[in-house]
DNA sequence: TATTTTTGCGTAAAATTGACACTAATGCAA
DNA sequence: TTGCATTAGTGTCAATTTTACGCAAAAATA
């Protein structure tokens, strides 16, 4: 049986990165093309032999050679008109990683790639702009229940690390105090012997999240939830 | 530019029902083709002129004469061999509605359609398994945020419905007075005149759930959550 | 050594959750 | 008509969780 269809299919991330208790996100410019100087979201066509998970990973590494740390599927975009040239259902993706592991480059393509700070965004080719606020709203949903942020951070961080990004990426403040308690309550961040000197203050000791130990405790069926005021 | 892809898009839907305190799944099976007496989830390829949610819209019409009370999109399935005949990614949705709202019957093209109590799904083509208990988690962790199982009940009903459906749902008991009082703190569960008279007992009063009541809570900012011991 | 900056900690009031048992209304059978 | 079985409807108190809130400690710098 012959199916006639003529629908392609990509994959696109929005990729967040943390730095300087700013919200970032990884952009690409097309140098050429219809879309030519037009920021938009890495990604592009899944190919017959691979899985979408796989095509992500791909596209983000081709176009600007990063890896992320966290990824997850997001939601799929099928509308008509997304792309004016054909049909393409995109399958969307949440990354997340230290924006310092990387150094960003343009690829062969000539892509020009670029962080930008998630208040300072472009205006963005195809959809992008929904995709980037879906993903955005997922995060902060997320972060909630999920220990997510940490993907977001060093290995090691200093407390007030998490407590900037929480109050970042939710746009609101927390009482440090009580975030410090239930945080530290669920039994996941552990304290390291380090400490990190801050350009001026007392030293803070640097803490870790531990994964294994986070695993355990969800198996044991324990049911996080990081909200506040 | 020609792009080289040999993938076909399909859509598939988990639609849940609920039937006399038991939550139900409409299955099709095909009656002939490879597929030929396996059970799947109904759900098809997509037009090239219609959106997503268009075609599982028309599918879930086609193929079971249904219309879902409530829809949304769940995960895209991308495996590589998730259909062996040919590479398919199939963007999943998860359906909910009244079972009395419908007579189901099997469409043209011969195939069976029938509501299968959760617990007692046959083997599934494909990898409808997977999207199955996919959907079943998301129905589990969304009810408690979400005031959707009342897509599953009749337009009013008696408190004890809304009850054994969160019994049934979440498998698990839950204290009758405790969720009473939650559930209609909220507010967007209303009493109405009727009075429902079950096969022994005491009457019920009917209750009916107020969409814009809560569309007008949730614009305030006002958060839910129905969890329980 | 005084000032600034950031870290680190405890307690009490308020709100929420969880546990728990009896009365009310009806149908049916004795 | 009475009593039995069945389901509906309701309130209180203890325990837990959340929220609000302020001050001392460690370092750098002036």
């Amino acid at each position: 049986m012959q199916i006639q269809q003529n629908i392609k299919v990509a994959v696109d991330a929005v990729v967040f990165g943390y730095n300087e208790n700013k919200l970032q996100v990884l952009l690409i410019q097309q140098k050429f093309g219809l879309e030519k100087d037009n920021w938009a979201l890495p990604g592009g066509f899944v190919k017959d032999d691979e899985t979408l998970d796989e095509a992500v990973v791909r596209e983000l590494k081709e176009e600007t050679s990063v890896k992320a740390n966290y990824l997850e599927q997001l939601y799929t975009f099928g509308k008509l008109d997304r792309d004016k040239r054909r049909r393409v259902v995109s399958i969307a993706y949440l990354a997340l990683l230290n924006t310092k592991d990387f150094t960003i480059r343009a690829d062969t393509d000539a892509k020009d790639v670029q962080w930008f700070d998630f208040d300072k965004i472009p205006a963005l080719a195809f959809d992008h702009k929904d995709i980037l606020m879906m993903a955005y709203k997922r995060l902060q949903a997320k972060i909630n229940y999920q220990p997510i942020g940490f993907e977001l951070l060093k290995n090691e961080f200093p407390f007030s690390a998490i407590e900037n990004l929480y109050q970042t990426i939710l746009n609101k403040k927390i009482d440090r105090r009580n975030f410090r308690k239930k945080l530290l309550s669920f039994g996941f961040i552990e304290e390291t012997e380090k400490i990190h000197k801050p350009s001026s203050g007392r030293p803070a000791k640097l803490f870790k999240f531990n994964q294994k130990k986070y695993n355990e405790l969800i198996k044991t069926g324990i049911h996080f939830e990081i909200k506040f005021a």
